[in-house]
DNA sequence: GCCCCGAACCATAGGTGTCT
DNA sequence: AGACACCTATGGTTCGGGGC
């Protein structure tokens, strides 16, 4: 259990093992150190060029949350709750010092923190309204770099990495025909999401898919505010395209989080009609009508019972416990607790 | 004139920045 | 590493513009 020992320097090792290693042939001690060097450099956090036993360590393989928030100058707190929602850590334990793990996977890590971008900042960051940068982060034409199914402390986990902003925009723009003033009857996206009687988000999910072709960018405009599009072609590309529910009107009426909703459809349990574009760059998730009353019909969800029971989370709990009431998903798994109906007792297929 | 949705505003809990 | 102040995320509410 080297690795439960932080501070085990190298000097208590050559006092555990010179005696050993007198008592040993050569070629004995030779492979003992081998072993034991080898031991050291898997499971100990040593920085790079650490000297162990006759042999450098080269690059580091190893970091600490401590050691890595040092490294990457960010801070340690933050790194430590999104290591554990990513899993490199065990979540709450006192001693984070104790826990090692891959230095380049966490790298990866710390630098992506050091490009995040609070979600309250986006509109800010996008030129777009806030309604319009919920959208994208509801629809995933955004993502959060942790989604909020680890239960990660921290908000850090909604925020979208600057990597991602940029792709955005410049996909964004790719579609967009650059312009040096608004041609006549160009509106901006408000305004035809008003027009369209939809959603900005849906008109941006069509512009992405290269669905609309009369769409323009003033060429000293930023983000969002720098496209100007045709309303009338974006109504008639909305009635034709966009058939069925949005992702979040299903999600809404299973009455689930929005992070559980894309895990069902990534699960496949809760099927979506894919739009595909003709890159396969940009997917569009919509659902039939009966979408939600289809998956109902064979799942359940506490809220549901809940409040068919007029019963409170805790006391539905306690009482679905005591029937041996098993969820078929937990709700460490995708943020909600899923049952199917078959395999639950009469009362609660509600 | 009514209704719907986007946009702005507000309050609050708790995570994060920063200082020591 | 601990403490404090600040800032962000979030949900609710209200207001205004446009479509029906």
């Amino acid at each position: 259990m080297l690795h439960r020992l932080p501070g085990l320097g190298i000097l208590s090792l050559r006092i555990a093992f010179d005696p050993l290693e007198s008592a040993m042939g050569y070629a004995a001690r030779l492979a003992a150190f081998h072993i034991l060097r080898d031991y050291v450099f898997e499971n100990m956090a040593m920085p790079a060029g650490s000297h162990v036993l006759g042999e450098d360590l080269g690059e580091r393989r190893l970091h600490t949350c401590a050691s890595l928030a040092r490294e990457c100058d960010v801070d340690r707190r933050t790194l430590r709750s999104l290591l554990e929602a990513k899993g490199l850590i065990p979540a709450d334990t006192a001693e984070e010092a104790l826990h090692v793990f891959d230095a380049h996977l966490g790298r990866e890590i710390a630098e992506s923190m050091r490009r995040l971008v609070p979600v309250n900042s986006l509109p800010k960051r996008l030129r777009c309204t806030r309604p319009l940068a919920e959208q994208l982060m509801e629809e995933r034409i955004l993502s959060p770099i942790v989604t909020e199914l680890t239960w990660a402390r921290g908000r850090t986990k909604k925020s979208v990495d600057e990597k991602e902003i940029k792709e955005l925009i410049h996909r964004l723009f790719v579609n967009a025909k650059p312009v040096g003033s608004v041609p006549d009857g160009m509106v901006d996206l408000a305004k035809a999401a008003m027009k369209a009687n939809a959603p900005a988000g849906e008109i941006v999910h069509l512009i992405l898919a290269g669905y609309l072709k009369n769409v323009v960018r003033m060429i000293d405009g930023q983000g969002f505010d720098a496209i100007y599009l045709d309303p009338a072609e974006a109504k008639a590309i909305v009635s034709e395209v966009m058939i069925g529910l949005s992702p979040m009107e299903v999600f809404g009426r299973l009455r689930i989080p929005v992070a559980s909703g894309w895990e069902l459809v990534q699960m496949g349990i809760l099927p979506s009609h894919k739009i595909l574009t003709n890159d396969g760059k940009h997917v569009i998730h919509r659902f039939p009508l009966d979408a939600a009353e289809r998956f109902l019909s064979e799942f359940t969800t506490e809220v549901h019972i809940g409040a068919a029971l007029e019963l409170g989370v805790d006391g539905l709990k306690q009482e679905m416990k005591a029937a041996g009431a098993k969820p078929m998903l937990l709700k460490t798994e995708i943020g909600a607790r899923i049952f199917r109906r078959s395999e639950l007792p009469e009362r609660f297929r509600l």
